[in-house]
DNA sequence: GTGAAAGCGCTAACAA
DNA sequence: TTGTTAGCGCTTTCAC
């Protein structure tokens, strides 16, 4: 079943048929009438693959660095919520984490002869995403970085990190620890949301003349385990702990129960995505929302527009943080 | 960049080129060395999209139901483990949990050439799924049916749901609900995890001369809050529950939490899955672990034995679920 | 507004 | 073992 099919059952040309596949120029509505039908009553469907030979392939490739943290679905959400209507279909690929896999996918997505690019805080040099950026149309979404090439989508991570150090400290709390993604590279230590997050809790902290206590592990359920191990090997336990992540939360609240201390009476919490493990009950973790469906609905907007021209201005959308508390922070013990 | 400057560049045909790629019998270990040595200095990368107008697109397509889900990943995880050493490339839908969603995703799945498909826990019709099977290589996930034209590979629900009801029995509970994932497709109550589950949980219940207590929502965090509000507004309630999975029992807690419940004081709680949140610690869910990794290996296996050989008959692996008992469960208040 | 014809980059017959 | 050649299904000039 091919456009030739298709043609030869509505009596045009094959042109005919991709003019009207693709709603260009240069067909009568008695003409898309026909070949419509044709498709209708054959059951046609464009062979996406022979279409990116020489034009599309109505694919967009989504890259995120790992799929058990519960923040993605919401940008996920927002991306294919207002890509629903269009013809574009959209593909995730699998987590990675590491510039190696980076590349792999990103490869992969490029080979595959995708429209277009959403990068979900991609770790690879800047250079690489550059010139990935003039091979393909793509948005950058949580990566501060600027391009005349692609499109970013970010959310202000300095005062999140603010937000949230603020709240514990006029809650009373004077040893507030950080939980980090670790960050080694300097390029990307101004760049990656967690380096700018820890940015963000360095200068808050210093700003209230409060000492600075940062343990690198890395945005996980285990790192937040791990991580919280370190802090309550201390001396000198702090009473409040911001964890980067929701997903780092998580695996501090099982340290901590492991470790026989209670929330918020023993140590204080707070998160950062206010994803929906958050919100549940037993948990109710203080949390920062930065608003994932809007960030995924503003990545897909971007990212269609640079598709259809690929050389307007590379816009940079910044969102703000909002800080939700709820039942994990409290007042340090007197 | 194509095959075309890779042959000039090795002076040798585009067909040598082409079976080096595709380690194709007919190319001298000369051969190979000069045409591999060409695409390293050339950095050249073959064009996928156009690979699959006449051959494969080395890339497989997989759906599942619910990108929140925290299961899926574990499968996830044991199916990029195994693809790890090909040469292919697994690429992901976005969420899909109903027919229309499903079919259109499955319908650019094909249509972009992939070379196979994973479908985890489809509902679609056998019909279609068999149709579906017959046009590109599948292996189906989850679901309890049999055809010849794919592979499948489910845990054993029956057995997992009479674990927890008889656990739950026998530390003395009589009143024990379960909330399920909603089917009323005939067809589908048969085959889908959850009804299998429900079903599972029916037997057992009726085996011990226990009264069925069933509510219906959705396996997601929402439907176990909805499905639990259910629950607390019986005129008796039960002393147990028994959510369909991990997902479902953590908007069980929500609602129980908000009820000013305790758990597993006023009512002990089982979920299923036994993903990364249940072992949390101040969760502790007792759940049935259904080794996620392994039937993401099986699945994975299986697909590129079908690729192979799509003549090769179906074959049926059936895995043994496993109760792990934690912190949720306890006996009832006397 | 419409259609004929030339590829897109690759693979697979087939011939040498 | 190697190379020549004809497409895969579609889009895109470029005539008409």
């Amino acid at each position: 079943m091919t456009i030739v099919d298709v043609a030869r059952h509505a009596g045009v040309s094959t042109t005919a048929v991709s003019k009207v596949l693709r709603n260009a120029y240069g067909a009568s509505p008695a003409m898309r009438a026909k070949v419509h039908r044709a498709i209708e009553e054959l059951g046609y469907r464009p062979y996406a693959a022979a279409r990116g030979l020489r034009g599309k392939t109505y694919t967009i490739g989504v890259m995120l660095p790992d799929i058990r943290n519960p923040f993605f679905p919401d940008i996920l959400d927002g991306l294919t919520d207002t890509l629903r209507d269009t013809d574009y279909h959209v593909l995730l690929g699998p987590s990675c984490d590491n510039e190696k896999d980076e590349g792999k996918l990103t490869d992969a997505m490029v080979d595959r002869g995708m429209d277009g690019l959403v990068l979900i805080a991609p770790v690879m040099s800047r250079t690489r995403l550059d010139r990935l950026a003039t091979t393909i149309p793509t948005v950058v979404v949580g990566r501060h970085s600027r391009s005349a090439h692609y499109d970013t989508v970010t959310d202000d991570d300095t005062a999140g990190a603010a937000l949230v150090v603020d709240h514990l400290a006029d809650l009373g709390h004077r040893r507030i620890a950080h939980i980090e993604h670790h960050e080694t590279d300097p390029a990307r230590l101004a760049e990656m949301p967690n380096a700018v997050r820890a940015d963000g809790y360095h200068r808050a902290m210093r700003a209230r003349g409060l000492a600075v206590d940062i343990v690198s592990t890395s945005y996980t359920q285990e790192g937040g385990y791990l991580g919280a191990q370190q802090i309550l090997a201390r001396p000198e336990r702090p009473t409040a702990i911001f964890a980067g992540a929701d997903i780092v939360a998580m695996g501090v609240l099982t340290a901590l129960s492991e470790a026989g201390l209670t929330v918020p009476e023993d140590i204080s919490l707070a998160g950062y995505d206010n994803t929906s493990f958050a919100a549940l009950g037993p948990i109710s973790l203080t949390s920062v929302d930065q608003a994932g469906h809007h960030i995924g609905t503003d990545a897909a907007r971007l990212l269609l527009q640079r598709i259809a021209d690929r050389t307007r201005p590379a816009a940079q959308v910044k969102l703000a943080p909002k800080l939700v508390p709820r039942r994990t922070t409290a007042p340090p013990r007197p």
